[in-house]
DNA sequence: GTAGTGTATTACATCACATAATACATCTAC
DNA sequence: GTAGATGTATTATGTGATGTAATACACTAC
C-alpha cells in the first residue's frame, strides 16, 4: 500500500491533522471500506518518515470521531458507518457548510450555482 | 458600539482568528455595511482586554482577504465587495463546501436535505 | 500642538506540535 | 514459550506559533 496519503511540510496545517484528513477523505470517498485494515502506526510512520506518535495522534482523533477503531495487537480498522448516528458531527458540519455558503453568496456566487455544485457530488 | 464580537479563551482557535472570523461574519451578514468604519485597533483591544497587536493581526488578515481596508491616521473600513472578483477565495470555499457535503452524505444525510438547508439561507 | 489612527519593532512567556527514545500490554503464528 | 507485529503510554527536548508588553513612528483631522 504505497503512497496512500501524503504530507506537505510546507502546509501550515499540523502534520497529524493532514494525516487525519487524508484518511478521513479516503474513507468518505470509499477508497477504504468498512472493516478494512489501515496501515499500522509504525508502518505509516516509516512510509511518511515521521514519528509514530504523530501518526498515533492522527489515528486517535479518527477513532474519537468514529471513522476507525483500534485493537491492541491487531491494528486499526475502518469503522462501519451507522447512518445518522453521529449527530454531533452532523450538526457541526451543517453549521460550517451554512457559513461557507453564506460567504460564497456574499462573494457573488448565486445560490442556484452553489446548489448545482452539490448536486453533482 | 458595545460587544460587537466576543472572544472565548477556552476556544482552541487563536484569538486573532476568532476576531477575524467575528468581523467577517458581521460583514457577510450585513451587520457591517460597505465603507462602514469598524472599531480601531486600540479601541477593540480595550473592549476585549487583549493586546492591540493581536487585533492588528486579525485586521491585517481581513484586509489581505479583501474584507476591509486600512488607512493610516483614519481607521479600518469595510471594503466594498466586487461580486465574483475574489476568485481565489471562491475556489477555496467551493473545495471546502464539497468536502463538507461529502462528509455529510457519508454520515447519512441525504443530498436533498443538504440542498434544502442551503436553500433556506 | 493634540488626539486618534495604523504600523512596526524588540523582547519575553506560554503552549502546540513534533521528535526521540523507551517500555508495556495484547494478539497471532509457530 | 517465543518472536513479531500491533496499539498505548511516558518522559524529555526542540521549534515555532501565539500573545503580551512596551515603545516609537507616520499620518490625519481639528
Amino acid at each position: 500500500m504505497i503512497n496512500i496519503i501524503s504530507i506537505d511540510l510546507k502546509n501550515p496545517k499540523p502534520i497529524f491533522e493532514q494525516v487525519k484528513d487524508g484518511f478521513k477523505n479516503l474513507i468518505i470517498c470509499g477508497v477504504l471500506s468498512s472493516e478494512e485494515k489501515i496501515p499500522s502506526v509504525r508502518e505509516m510512520a516509516q512510509e511518511l518518515a515521521i514519528n509514530p506518535n504523530t501518526i498515533q495522534k492522527a489515528y486517535r482523533e479518527l477513532e474519537a470521531e468514529g471513522y476507525v477503531y483500534q485493537v491492541v495487537g491487531k491494528g486499526t480498522f475502518v469503522a462501519p458507518v451507522v447512518p445518522l448516528e453521529n449527530q454531533a458531527r452532523i450538526d457541526e458540519l451543517i453549521l460550517e457548510i451554512e457559513d461557507l455558503a453564506r460567504e460564497l453568496i456574499y462573494l457573488g456566487v448565486a445560490k442556484p450555482d452553489i446548489i448545482s455544485i452539490l448536486d453533482k457530488l
